[in-house]
DNA sequence: TGACGAATACTCGATTCAGAGTATTTGATA
DNA sequence: TATCAAATACTCTGAATCGAGTATTCGTCA
């Protein structure tokens, strides 16, 4: 059998909920959310049901029995079946031991960052910054709330430590970050201000050649050089001709 | 117009890169990679083909020529409309100001731990920070690189400086929540060891109801009570009848 | 000079997903 | 007792995504 895709981990929270004993879809959302795993788990109606659909298609998990409550649509009633037991396990093995590359929003627009001027960029950062702290204060208060109300073991609430830990990390960067842009405590910082100010509005290729940040970058990276597509210096020696008719 | 979706930032890259000059598909796709963006923006292929259909039917961008070299398929070159500058300006700027829920493989595992044994959860995550040592000190000597090789400002490196900070982060995590767990060192320990030596494959719902963790967050969370899909105490007092055909 | 691998430049189809929409029932309120 | 909101329990559709596949050309090395 070709190898399941893994993309969403949804599959794997469902398949350790049927673990512990059978449910049905509604079931799965509701326990879910009770449990806040929808805080760590991307989670929506039509998620569940096709990737429900997608368990049993692979013989991970099977219909038990159907049930019915007046005239309510009938519920199915899904448990786990042995090579869904070993993928469970498998699966949730290779994540905890396995480092992999996570893509974030966050990371996608600090990457991006040099697109707008430092000003802004300072701006929104700090933005950014006073609402990482109330969201801190709250993880704070909600830990209290948890642990003391509760009485709800740390165990239980791993994710949410985690996720704090970061977000402190998140904080201190971005604070950092801040200041380093205002003192213009960071090489490329006089680039950036030019750019932005003499009216370019990017940075690296709008350089004279020699002193060109991703020319070197690409001359240093690839063992060969040439007139290439994604060398910025490329600038399509080919023929060219007005686009005529739009799609 | 319908707000846009947002939700693959290889569109915002592909609208950056489109602000410093008229690109045709391919050298977006070479520049990114020449950039290293891939490493922050997940990309392939037919994503960004897709991405730039739908920023063109949404008049984000424009195809401003075409062109052809000898018997190759020819290359549509767009550039951004003003929409499109508008758009990139007002999208980076919320991912930069707002922190939005991020969800990340491992923080999804983390969430799930409790249904693998102790023992096992130990190994794995040993397993998990050896891979990140080695990924850390691999940090270094690239950045010693970028840095001294390359002399590439740090501005263009931000996203890489703030992803091993997370790294730093989450091995120190990982150390301490192994730690924890060896010695016992966290509320709820004791269940979790017991509930897999003795064959129940997972903790909460196996609880006696006057101890249930699940039992009492749910009745602390919710306002009010009965017996309902999500409750682990649920059980199903409806009609139940075996199922007879599968589809 | 001819063969082969790497790079160029996409295309296509099969999943996968998000989220809006639908219909029923329960419980609180007026 | 009628009504209305909230909860229950899905269904459906269109969009997004992924990765494999295709076809051409260039450079290199025997």
């Amino acid at each position: 059998m070709a190898r399941r895709s893994r993309s969403n981990p949804l599959a794997l929270a469902i398949l350790c909920l049927l673990q512990e004993r059978e449910r049905h879809p509604y079931d799965l959302v509701a326990t879910l959310k009770n449990r806040h795993k929808h805080e760590s788990i991307r989670l929506n109606y039509g998620s569940v049901y096709s990737v429900v659909d997608r368990l049993e298609a692979d013989g991970l998990i099977e219909a038990v029995r159907s049930e019915q409550d007046g005239n309510r649509p009938p519920r199915t009633v899904y448990g786990l079946t042995e090579s869904g037991k070993d993928e469970l396990v498998d699966w949730l093995s290779t994540l905890l031991s396995t480092p992999r590359r996570e893509y974030t929003h966050f990371t996608a627009a600090l990457s991006l960052l040099p697109s707008l001027p430092p000003a802004d960029a300072v701006a929104l950062l700090r933005t950014r910054l006073a609402a990482i702290e109330r969201q801190l204060a709250e993880d704070d208060a909600g830990e209290e709330f948890a642990g003391r109300e509760l009485g709800l073991p740390r165990l239980f609430l791993i994710e949410a430590h985690y996720e704090h830990a970061l977000r402190r990390t998140e904080r201190d960067f971005v604070a950092a970050l801040i200041d380093d842009i205002e003192h213009k405590d960071m090489e490329g910082i006089g680039l950036w201000t030019h750019f932005h100010e003499s009216g370019f509005s990017v940075p690296p290729n709008a350089l004279p050649p020699t002193n060109g940040v991703w020319r070197e970058l690409d001359e240093s990276v690839r063992e060969r050089t040439g007139n290439r597509p994604g060398d910025d210096r490329f600038r399509g020696a080919s023929s060219t001709q007005p686009l005529a008719t739009p799609t």
